[in-house]
DNA sequence: TGAATCCGTGACATTATGTCACTATAGTCT
DNA sequence: AGACTATAGTGACATAATGTCACGGATTCA
């Protein structure tokens, strides 16, 4: 410290030191880098060192930024986060027929789930490896029942969904998603995402508001077999 | 090969060379103590190391028996598969009221589900981390998909179900019974299987039959709640 | 006794992880 | 310009887990 200047000078200016942002920029690298890695490989190749010869940095670097691949992990999860919540909203929040509203949130929900595909696979992949990333997706997936099951509450107050437990209802319908994100789009190439919605979209319906309002809500062209008659 | 004795002889005793029967005692005594392991610390944790450290043998010993820890994933699988398979016979086979044979079915599946409960958040676990695992439970799971589109098209012909596409309706629903005793009976303490019975059946019962079959059929005390009214 | 063979072990090579002391460099100050 | 400082980044190291291999002990059969 220097004595002589200014003690008591109001600071002004911080931390204008040294290279600014680099580390954000850096960070934002392996970030996306690892998105990138994730793409087309599957998460459990994703070494430090594989990641890391992605970009002109050490492999040490990542510790910087990082505790380990799991945080790496945890952090893109959280980036994730909105995107995912801000799908489902329609259902959720807004006033008019519920059952389109529904069909509506799904189909966004499944937007997404297609974008993300190989990217949520790899989330569901390193639940198994890391309490860390296994805390943080309960809780993404454990929102997710609490809204849902506001509005089955709801719903059954005005009497348009019948009376049961909906937490447990809520999270069912919930991990019906989830798992068929990682199955239908975990993968390339993905499968095409209109049927998915199309059975999402069914058991959903069928489940909360009566199979009358699921059928012919489907988009795809799927008539009964004919023969076998 | 001894030329003398009896070289047509009926092999009656191929092979009573040296220590019978020990290999196999060691195999099972290295799966059960896996069993024992994964009943109370998670996947992640299971090393070859503290695996074979439950029971008098070198770590190394190990490697005559599997190929490495997911080998043993795998094999633990197949032994677990018949008694998976079983469970769910009534509704796929017997003849009789459908929905009270799904019902029942469920019933069986959730009790093999809350039975083995951490064992099977072992071995979804264990899926993102190894292609074998992953593709032994996806082809288990794709059994299940096939048995339930059978079933569902048979009753579609019948008219007992509305005309769509069974297959993902199938995977959709067989994906709930999964995730929910994964994330039900995965932990201990596990939930009270009643309430994932009652979600379950209530997602399958409305998809399939149609809500008129599902209500009443709750095992739980669940009531609407009083006041708010 | 001796041969065959099974069962099991310690030593080793390899791979990935995470830490630490250190270097280099870009900005700041005088 | 020259000195200083905080920051970004690196190589060397310690640790841990994995999987292989050549060997040793024990048991059965000839």
């Amino acid at each position: 410290m220097s004595p002589n200047k200014s003690i008591r000078r109001p600071v002004v200016k911080p931390e204008p030191i040294a290279r600014i942002g680099q580390a954000e920029r850096t960070r934002a690298e392996i970030l996306d880098a690892a998105f990138e890695f994730l793409w087309s490989r599957p998460f459990r190749d994703m070494t430090v060192d594989a990641l890391m010869a992605m970009i002109p940095q050490s492999r040490t670097a990542f510790y910087k930024y990082f505790d380990d691949i799991h945080g790496l992990m945890a952090e893109m999860l959280k980036r994730l986060e909105t995107e995912i919540l801000e799908g489902a909203s329609p259902w959720l929040s807004a006033d008019g027929d519920p059952v389109a509203l529904l069909y509506e949130s799904l189909a966004a929900e499944v937007q997404v789930g297609y974008r993300y595909g190989p990217f949520i696979k790899a989330i569901s992949d390193a639940v198994g490896n890391s309490a860390n990333v296994e805390d943080q997706w309960n809780w993404l997936l454990d929102r997710f029942d609490d809204a849902v099951s506001e509005r089955i509450a709801a719903d059954q107050e005005l009497g348009l969904i019948e009376a049961f437990d909906p937490r447990p209802v809520a999270t069912a319908l919930n991990r019906v998603d989830a798992a068929m994100y990682v199955r239908a789009f975990g993968h390339r190439p993905r499968s095409r995402p209109g049927p998915i919605l199309d059975s999402i979209a069914r058991v959903w319906i069928s489940t909360l508001y009566g199979q009358q309002w699921a059928t012919g809500r489907t988009s795809t062209l799927y008539r009964k077999p004919a023969g076998k008659e």
